[in-house]
DNA sequence: GAACAATTGAGAGAAATTTCGCAATTCATC
DNA sequence: GATGAATTGCGAAATTTCTCTCAATTGTTC
């Protein structure tokens, strides 16, 4: 069971090209080469080549990939073959666009039931995409008993870590954060920290 | 007004320890060595040392950082000494949760007009914060008459180019994408992509 | 004011990541 | 079935980023 390693910004721009094959699925192209996928997905070709090469061997030389092949071949690696259900912290401004994006799906992810520590306060998204919202008093349990993998945390900074704490202790093995907060967990839990006022933040210097 | 060479990772970092000191700054704490800031903004000692040393020396050997005086230069450098007016189009899910997201300012943002291609479908984010929603016709003006600087682009995939080209045409020098497409910009121009799917997707590769 | 503890700043070294270069392979054509 | 054009895969080189080390400096204590 051990995963192949795989340098953390690879495995980013493997989810890229995921949706980028996807895509041209969608077209019927039926087959791409490096310079194709790589310009569609934003990278240089002998990038993609190089991150292809942690995978393994996809393409036919002379002609390219197999659109077919190569996105079965990533979502093998990428444990994409099913659904992955989801969990989400927080029924705020971000949470609830994030419940009602329905672009998740798409790429293998659902968000199967949120959590709030209000859940009065917040209507739409359950009857809007039937994602029920319930009290965070019950997250652990629910992670627990569904085995859920994975969660977004979509809380004030201040509650980052304590329902971090909750998902760890239940199982979770991967978090997306979206809060300010810098989330301690174990080594085996992987976390992906969303900044979006340092991304924003960070424009201030390029500027003028 | 050659602005240092600084490597985009460390600018990142930067807008990070920036709202560490400004936390600091409120709890009134005065002083902080590199192994506080450093760890309160999740990273190594070293490495905070590292990124201030491409910024300036301002700390006292012995005793660590004045608070207000780092962060005062910090701001200086991220050019953050003064609100940067913002723009934003595509006001639906996300865009909308960006709106009313009060936190920006604090950082030095501030999102004062908003545009989409049905500005009467949206409603909320108007009234709540003040935040005008214009069509997207009057875009290229609004953004050449405020010399507003920074954009954020919300709109789907398909329209992510289009609403670029208005803009850089129009003189926006950064643009917060987070949209799906791959923005074609010149090179002036600074793209920060922010892709909530990329970075979703990338965490199946984790579990199990 | 000498000894000590704390802490920065910067150069050197290590590690990670990206880019380059090119042999190897495949398909199409003559 | 040889020639040529296209394109992969991979080792090597280049670049970027991170970490380590330690001398230099400051404030504090005796
Ligand atoms: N919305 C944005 O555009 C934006 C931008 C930058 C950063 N963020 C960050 O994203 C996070 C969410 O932002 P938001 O605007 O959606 O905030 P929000 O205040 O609108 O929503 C937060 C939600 O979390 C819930 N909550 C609070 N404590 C909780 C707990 N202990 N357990 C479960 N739920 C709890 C609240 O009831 C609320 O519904 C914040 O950390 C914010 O700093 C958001
Ligand atoms: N909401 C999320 O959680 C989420 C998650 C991942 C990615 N994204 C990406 O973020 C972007 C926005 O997502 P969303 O969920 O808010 O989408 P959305 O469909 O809710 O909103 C898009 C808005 O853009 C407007 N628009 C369309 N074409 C336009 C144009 N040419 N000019 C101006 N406005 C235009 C639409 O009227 C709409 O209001 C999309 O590219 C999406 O792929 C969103």
């Amino acid at each position: 069971m051990e995963k192949i390693d795989i340098p953390k910004r690879t495995v980013y721009r493997l989810s890229l090209y995921q949706r980028c094959l996807q895509k041209f699925l969608e077209q019927s192209v039926d087959t791409v080469s490096s310079d194709d996928l790589a310009s569609a997905a934003g990278v240089k070709s002998t990038q993609l080549r190089k991150d292809l090469g942690y995978v393994g061997q996809f393409g036919t030389r002379g002609l390219g990939y197999s659109v077919e092949t190569l996105s079965a071949a990533i979502s093998g690696v990428m444990g994409l073959s099913m659904l992955q259900p989801v969990v989400l912290i927080g029924v705020g401004n971000l949470g609830a666009a994030l419940i009602r994006y329905g672009g998740f799906r798409k790429e293998g992810f659902e968000i199967i039931a949120a959590f709030d520590a209000e859940p009065s306060n917040v209507k739409g998204p359950t009857e809007e995409m039937g994602v029920p919202v319930h009290h965070v008093s019950s997250l652990g349990d629910y992670v627990a008993e569904h085995a859920v993998r994975v969660g977004i945390v979509a809380v004030p900074e201040s509650a980052g870590q304590e329902v971090t704490n909750i998902l760890v202790e239940s199982g979770i093995q991967a978090i997306l954060n979206f809060s300010p907060a810098v989330l301690n967990v174990p080594e085996a839990v992987v976390v992906n920290h969303v900044d979006l006022a340092a991304e924003l933040g960070s424009l201030g210097f390029f500027v003028n």
